[in-house]
DNA sequence: TTGATTAGGAAACAATCATTCCCTAATATC
DNA sequence: GATATTAGGGAATGATTGTTTCCTAATCAA
């Protein structure tokens, strides 16, 4: 990935530049596209459009495709990271936090944002077999997000809102497995009820 | 779809075919290939290869591309249903029939057959934004594995391994997204203890 | 054996793809 | 104001795609 013009650091510019540009925005549209069709199926020109950019000005900021891909996917993973981490930061307690973590999940696999689907699925789904650089990142966002999660659950031990015989890994594990499968159900547009279903996934921590 | 010659019914073929040839075995290639890569990413000829059948012989049983991965997705199903029903039929009650279910999903998502993939999986977050005809064939297939799974939940109720307070629907519901997240989670390679996992899982049924 | 019929194979096709190239317009420095 | 520099735009370019077409070889009926 190349260098590229950010809001956040306007000052160091060289001369020429014609207006006003930014890079997270464009992202936020190769984001939307590449969520609803994937990455084989979109095109170069549906993505300029998504990202309105040209031709020309994509392949300036980008070295292909791949990479566009590959900085729409960190962006979308930086985004989504600190929407789970508030919504952890809305429980009172381990079990509470964990909880509203799960809520976040599912209101997020529903609705418009659940039709456009999770960049994280979509690259585990579509590329994880012939993309190893993808592959990597894939797991390394799992396993993070399951990091994160048995770190709720052992927090929850210690302020006693979790049995101490819950195994956090194994039970971080399994939630995420809930997690992407929920992403997989929105994306087919099955209706997802967040309190009936993440009530009765708290009783994984019983 | 066209009619095409299947070993089970070898009387009815017309005259001059040159030898043996099974559409069953073609597509089971077809469904490999379509699993580990996805539907756009699998070209023409890793497809005439996968089925080891010529480009010509595939358009000739197939309109297009699109139906044989039809085809594909069908007979898939099919042969996954046959799995996943042997495998309930392995317990002695309701309860214990769901949990044959869970280890084979885990089973299935593990090793070289969950690198491969699941096609369901990889038409509902390649496919069913853009392709209504796949979509419903994959919110069919979620919600047929779904009742299946509601069906043992009520069984188990009956013969008294499943407490009555348990949501059949809601459970069952939450247990798709499960067995749905397992696939991409295996997809990505990240290991799966079946024991462990579905130890774990069972506590939504108490 | 002969004729009708069809699967299998490969080359030819048009369309679409990702990518490159060049031009224009707009700034900052001198 | 003049010049150098660069982002943005759009047409041109190969490569690759899915599909069609034609030919060959193999089989069954007569």
């Amino acid at each position: 990935m190349q260098k590229a013009a950010r809001k956040s650091e306007p000052a160091s510019n060289p001369p020429g530049r014609p207006r006003e540009f930014d890079m997270d925005t464009a992202l936020d549209g190769a984001i939307r596209v590449f969520c609803e069709r994937g990455y084989h199926a979109t095109s170069i020109g549906e993505l300029t459009a998504a990202m309105r950019l040209a031709t020309g000005s994509v392949y300036k900021a980008f070295r292909d495709k791949h990479a566009v891909f590959l900085a729409a996917f960190e962006r979308y993973v930086e985004v989504r990271q600190e929407q789970t981490r508030s919504a952890a930061a809305r429980g009172a307690n381990g079990r509470e936090r964990l909880r509203h973590v799960l809520l976040s999940y599912v209101e997020h696999s529903q609705g418009s944002e659940g039709r456009r689907g999770c960049i994280v699925v979509g690259s585990a789904v579509e590329l994880s077999a012939v993309d190893p650089v993808m592959r990597a990142r894939v797991t390394a966002q799992l396993k993070t997000n399951e990091t994160f999660m048995a770190s709720l659950i052992r927090e929850g031990q210690v302020d006693g809102s979790i049995p101490g015989h819950v195994d956090a890994d194994d039970t971080a594990r399994l939630m995420i497995c809930m997690t992407q499968g929920l992403r997989v159900v929105g994306k087919a547009r099955l209706p997802l009820d967040g309190d009936r279903l993440v009530g009765i996934a708290m009783k994984l921590l019983d």
